[in-house]
DNA sequence: AATAGACAGTTACGTTTGAAACCATATTGA
DNA sequence: TCAATATGGTTTCAAACGTAACTGTCTATT
């Protein structure tokens, strides 16, 4: 710890972009040898698979991702026919997305590498690792939810 | 969930990846909007305000930072002067890092606002909240540690 | 010694990113 | 009813990024 009063190892912003980092990359690295994604558009298509149906703006309220982000993510996806978009409601400016039967099929299998890396966390980490972990999140989903208010 | 068993919620790389982005976002916008310092440069100025004297290698495994992020960061804070570089010991591909005086001033100006966003998070987040994510945090640190071995 | 491989760090290059400007549509309020 | 302003989503452009290829140095094998 410095003079100041100021530890980094201590620093929760620090440690916690530490381990997503380290946690991510080494999931990124399978769906992306696999399937060819980026980390938006597996993202995008976890929150549509898993979600159903949301709007751009939906999608990066809940993941936390910059509206440019999902806007390629969306186009990307749609490219590959996974999505389809429709502008039902009455405003026109809000797309509604949603995948496709090929989309809902690709989701499910990168799911499944999403269930073993799961797998693989959980042993890695522990149960009282995971239960903690898991505890820790929920304080901040609350304070996210809380901020947006 | 899904009918497949996969639950994005659950789901703890999204989980982290969500939760330490946002955490990240709004304390990387003070200290861009204060010392126009980016994700990586600060990242190192602290690794090095805290630790004292690393390689860039050091750098790059302690924080989980890409070597050319840190080789670009090492290049930027040598033009503000804040490091210094040197050739010492026997291995010559090894440079040793160093904040220079004006480094370690700088580092403690940030260090203040790392600290008044602590403070802030610890209310955000409630102290039971600090401690589980802490605790688990800990059993990420571990099996990074493990991995690498 | 000489050669091959490993490793620290940088650079070149194509890709991804985000801030800001933009377009189209909605809403507000004068 | 017509500005003025807000909002959903896209595009532009410069900056940041990561892969792969590079330089220079070290280590191991012969």
């Amino acid at each position: 710890m410095d003079a100041d009063g100021f530890d980094l190892e201590q620093f929760l912003p620090f440690r916690l972009n530490r381990a997503a980092e380290f946690i991510a990359l080494r999931f990124a690295a399978s769906y992306r040898a696999q399937y060819g994604l980026t980390r938006p558009e597996w993202r995008t298509l976890a929150a549509l698979g898993s979600s159903g149906r949301m709007t751009a703006t939906e999608i990066g309220v809940h993941s936390t991702m910059h509206k440019t982000k999902v806007s390629r993510a969306v186009f990307a996806l749609e490219e590959r026919r996974w999505l389809k978009r429709s502008r039902n409601g009455g405003d026109r400016r809000v797309e509604q997305l949603e995948l496709t039967p090929a989309g809902v099929a690709a989701y499910g299998e990168v799911a499944g590498l999403a269930r073993a890396y799961d797998a693989e966390l959980a042993e890695l980490l522990g149960e009282e690792g995971i239960e903690a972990l898991s505890l820790g999140l929920s304080a901040v989903e609350r304070a996210i939810a809380s901020r947006r208010a």
